[in-house]
DNA sequence: CTGAAAGCGCTTACAG
DNA sequence: CTGAAAGCGCTTACAG
């Protein structure tokens, strides 16, 4: 039914070794039947069969991606920028959401061999030993994204979270809070987790102020446990006078939480949130965030990624570190 | 490298086609046999390729989707109801994300088509005659979802449009508003843009009101153009007492817009959105929309896509039409 | 510059 | 119950 490329050659008069030679560009084609496959491939409306290509060439041009939120704009965004990424240098995309299921995870890596992606990228750190060794047996490219993975076999492409944390912590000292809260990520994470934490409490001791573990508490970066952190934190006695999220879900959760609470954001409780995902300007008042270079991040994922699998011998051997930026919007206030 | 199934045919000590067999459980292997088989699979670590068996078969379990912006909240919990339905039915999915680009969708159906994918769900009704015919030509089911392209070839999953604003807008002179202004969508699109416009008119004028053209605006759906149109509408003398604005994000932005000029949602002006997407719950005051049946409908998308593939003698031959509905919230007010 | 033939890794009649 | 052989739709040495 649908034609293929004997159809083409039988149709122009030539061998498909012909046609297929005008399909890859080749030289060494008489211009002649050159232009005789191409009316026959234009009449017939014949696009090569990209399953039969890859059978033969070994390469499928495509690359696996493990999302733990489609849901999540931080998530989300990455991923657009790794879609538009990817389909400039004529890679696409096979997208799985795991939401947090492991199993649905290790489906999906085996489901990316049986279909021999030729790059597999992960957005999220919480891989287990299992799935680790099956990554390496598989013996394509992987890399991280956003996140780093406490087997350091792999490629991470990530801001420095410890520094981040650092800043952000420090921000809110500079405007002289002295009672600072945290809602922190999973501490099994190596990154978003342990990293902010250490940042945060590292900057609070280099100035000389002590960890009130009352004021430390940890979600699971979305909305809802911002909320739900917030609102333990606003039991506390004195009240902190700032908070810093290390998601901007958790963040405008925490916001969320306050103004429910018939208190203002940043007049009473000043809060900084951590990402730069689209929803720091979509809130009122807008969120103070510390925030990754999410477009560059997906860019520069796929870039690294496509080094791994060209075999260039410039392709990265190590973690790519970006910079994080604080930008400052209306959720913060000076004591 | 890879081992492939020669390779387990050789270590079992059995022919291609037993393993084959064993692969695709078959009867009529004797135990012994598929002991053997088993085990040389499982210590080779083989996994039968995808690529070879999609040539073979003429059936990839590949569903191309095409997303008009994943960074939006709506689209993105779409798709994470197809994937998640997709990869239930062992379907996977190659996304490609388009913003606005008819070129970019042009590229990807025809990668689709080189992909030889079973299907492709596309989530916006900008389609021109060339694509149209595309699609046409390609002998692949097609489906929109949660829009109704004008060519009436293709299939859609969607709310009645026309009613859900009608809905909404009646709503809104329940509450007692008189003027109401109107944030509409792109008036190309014959479901979110003309369908909803005309429910707001004809709710408008079977009470009895008459349209006012001060009152009526349209945007992108995003959440910018509705910031916009509502800076213009508050030109407006008298000022509209409640906006309904076809998506939630222009909604939102309606309603930032509203907030950032000292007026208060909803003790100034009411508003009420349409979509019913995550943003709802997110900001304050929490928005009233007109909801659509998002997760169902991704899933329903899919199931239908799936029937079509099948060939299923019961599969959808028109379109299916989902229920709306109403969810109040705390950004309209009784006049 | 052009074409016949082998091969990519599977499945599936067909024969036994 | 088992296997040899053809074929899925391409590309790529190889020979001319």
């Amino acid at each position: 039914m649908v034609p293929k490329i004997k159809d083409v050659a039988k149709k122009a008069g030539v061998s498909v070794t012909t046609v297929s030679r005008v399909l890859n560009g080749e030289k060494y084609v008489k211009d002649d039947m050159k232009k005789r496959v191409q009316r026959a491939i234009e009449e017939l409306g014949y696009a090569p069969s990209h399953i039969a290509r890859s059978l033969v060439r070994k390469k499928t041009n495509l690359i696996g991606v493990i999302v733990p939120d489609l849901t999540s704009n931080f998530y989300s965004t990455i991923l657009s920028s790794i879609e538009e990424t990817a389909s400039m240098n004529d890679y696409n995309l096979l997208v799985c959401n795991i939401i947090e299921d492991i199993d649905k995870e290790f489906k999906y890596l085996n489901v990316f061999h049986e279909m021999r992606v030729d790059g597999i990228i992960i957005m999220h750190e919480k891989i287990n030993e299992e799935i680790s060794s099956f990554l390496t047996k598989l013996q394509v490219p992987v890399i991280f994204s956003s996140v780093r993975p406490r087997d350091q076999r792999f490629i991470s492409v990530i801001v420095d979270d410890y520094d981040a944390a650092y800043d952000a912590t420090r921000f809110l000292l500079d405007l002289g809070h002295e009672r600072i809260a945290f809602i922190g990520g999973d501490m099994r994470d190596v990154t978003s987790g342990q990293s902010r934490y250490v940042g945060y409490c590292n900057a609070l001791m280099d100035s000389g102020k002590k960890i009130v573990h009352d004021y430390i508490r940890f979600g699971d970066y979305k909305i809802r446990s911002g909320y739900d952190m917030m609102k333990e934190l606003l039991r506390c006695d004195p009240l902190p006078t700032a908070v810093f999220a290390v998601s901007d879900d958790m963040a405008v959760g925490a916001m969320n939480c306050i103004s429910d609470h018939q208190l203002k954001v940043p007049d009473d409780i000043s809060v900084i949130g951590f990402d730069g995902s689209q929803l720091t300007e979509l809130v009122r008042p807008t969120l103070t965030s510390m925030e990754q270079p999410i477009h560059d991040m997906g860019k520069i994922t796929v870039e690294t990624l496509l080094g791994l699998i060209s075999d260039d011998e410039h392709a990265a051997t190590s973690d790519i570190i970006l910079k994080h930026k604080l930008v400052v919007r209306n959720s913060c206030k000076k004591l």
